[in-house]
DNA sequence: AATTGAATAGTCAGGATTGACTAATTCAAA
DNA sequence: TTTGAATTAGTCAATCCTGACTATTCAATT
């Protein structure tokens, strides 16, 4: 349900054809979602049927490609925008992390071989956290924007603790056994 | 592909039949993942073909129901179980925040109106952090459990930081408007 | 003894998702 | 100016996922 309340406020902000607006998700709201081009094509036509945009096929006949399908907001999905919207910033929907799978079984390993590993996890952990803090990232946001990647920040920073920590408490168990 | 090191991980453990693994599954490991149950099944068949494990028709004939189908692990199995395993510690898959969908948006509504909403997602986080902290909870981990558990915490303790600076930050647009 | 409600055990149709593909256009280098 | 790579634009078949369902067993009430 985020993906249709953020399809719709992209479109809110400028009307697009499908692949420009799947370009734009994955540009600069790649923080928010790994949306795919035909689930955002999907979701896209099913909105439409719904009539919370409208599909109006592009009118300056580039050359011969196959017209290109601009969507655009209608009344009522603003409507549903701001309804959506209201729902997502009110409720606290829980993330899953499937790095805890491993952790979970991490006992079926040599704790040696256990700290190895998450120390690779780590430099990539830390990898994330640099692309975060580069300035370029840094420049693009304003308003919003902004808030998502402190989230962004903080969250990386906390998972780079704890994960510092496992990886203590592991070795510490391999040398007092 | 976590969910197959899921169920490999618990069927290592001890063998189980589908609807008892589930159980287990969304019982003290619900903060892992929310697997449904025909997805695990549907896992279980395939791993079952691939031959990772084994469909063990129940014997003791109990009364005249369907025979259970009792699942085990294979020596590929556990071979498959180890591979994943390393993947999984040694590598980190981001996870996203659906939340931030309706932050990226915040600016579309009036802030004192967003900062209401907004608290009510902070009592919904801090119940989930209590929840996490019930005793309850906290007996049940020894082992890689309790690592978990500690990872929980801190990711809602960091969340309610940032929710709070959110909440400060918009606030203090409202205030110097 | 019959009825109700919960727990156990699993299945299936239908919708959601995506890897892999097509196909035109642009751009750069050989 | 021809080749080849990259970008633009979108589609489709195959797979994945799950809400809703069936059906049995068990326990407690009436």
């Amino acid at each position: 349900m985020y993906r249709e309340l953020l399809l719709l406020g992209v479109l809110r902000h400028k009307q697009m054809h499908g692949y420009e607006l799947h370009e734009f998700i994955n540009r600069d709201l790649a923080f928010c979602t790994d949306i795919k081009k035909p689930t955002a094509y999907h979701l896209l036509q099913k909105m439409a049927e719904q009539g919370w945009i409208t599909e109006i096929p592009e009118t300056n006949a580039p050359t011969n490609r196959p017209p290109r399908t601009v969507y655009q907001l209608t009344p009522v999905g603003e409507a549903k925008f701001l309804d959506y919207l209201r729902q997502n910033l009110a409720t606290y929907s829980p993330s899953y992390f499937n790095g805890d799978v491993g952790i979970a079984f991490i006992e079926a390993l040599p704790p040696e071989e256990a700290v190895e590993l998450l120390g690779y996890r780590k430099v990539a952990l830390q990898k994330a956290l640099d692309a975060v803090n580069h300035p370029h990232v840094e420049a693009h946001g304003k308003g919003g924007m902004w808030l998502i990647i402190e989230h962004q920040k903080r969250h990386l920073q906390a998972e780079i603790a704890w994960l510092d920590d496992v990886i203590a408490h592991i070795s510490n168990q391999s040398h007092s056994q």
